[in-house]
DNA sequence: CTTTTTGCAAATGATTTGCATTAAC
DNA sequence: GTTAATGCAAATCATTTGCAAAAAG
């Protein structure tokens, strides 16, 4: 189901800035904040608000379209892959990246449960210094 | 050491806030925020500025007695808990508990490390809903 | 035509900064 | 006595909100 389809089985609307960003967020395969998805729209939506942009990136996260995580610095950054996957996120410069790796989680998940808080997910990121900053 | 000593061979001065407001984290065993870090310091430290709480918290966590964490929202939690353990974050009220589970993270950190990331540890948060909000 | 979504401008709120004063050493 | 650390007030900056105008259906 693409894009447009989801929103109108929600009620919702398939408008330019809503279909564009998402276009581009998957286009651009990276972590990005929500300035610099402004900047990666401003050639096909010129105009686009920044509220927009903020509201956009909230609608996809909560159609499990965009992930929305944490840098290190306090920055947020939105991930286009929807796929569970870790992060490796730098203290020293902020960025994250990926990684493709595999984590057991299920004993975090199951004494989760046991407290009878009702789990989605887990989440693993590694934190230290990457290879640009680490001379 | 104590913290007075893990200042002074730091070159860094023990002042009565920095000395308090540890002492109040550690005593208090959950995720705090900076204000109720203020609260919890108020009647022993009358007068303690916001700025001073936040410069003390970065510093305890530099020194590894204090880690900073984000919770859901977008809030900053501080955790007085230095030994590697999980969380579980509620995407509803925003709580941040502690897990004491087992999480294999070793895996994400040799990948890290193929990569030339330096990596200080890694921590898993377990998202979902917890007891009080899942009704 | 009706309702949602947008853009704008202003508000918010946590965190940071500059600087004079105070406290450690 | 020196220097680092504090408190205060003001600044910053990402994000949110209110509302009239525009666009989707």
């Amino acid at each position: 189901m693409n894009l447009a389809d989801a929103l109108h089985s929600r009620g919702l609307r398939a408008t330019s800035q809503r279909l564009v960003i998402h276009d581009a967020l998957v286009g651009l395969d990276r972590h990005v904040t929500a300035e610099q998805v402004r900047g990666a729209v401003a050639g096909r939506l010129p105009g686009v608000s920044l509220p927009t942009v903020y509201a956009t990136l909230d609608l996809l996260e909560e159609l499990g379209l965009v992930r929305r995580l944490r840098a290190g610095g306090g920055a947020v950054l939105y991930d286009p892959r929807p796929e569970p996957h870790q992060h490796a996120a730098c203290r020293v410069c902020g960025t994250v990246e990926d990684l493709d790796a595999p984590v057991d989680a299920s004993g975090a998940l199951r004494v989760a449960e046991q407290t009878g808080f009702r789990p989605d997910g887990a989440d693993t990121v590694v934190s230290g210094v990457c290879a640009r900053c680490a001379h």
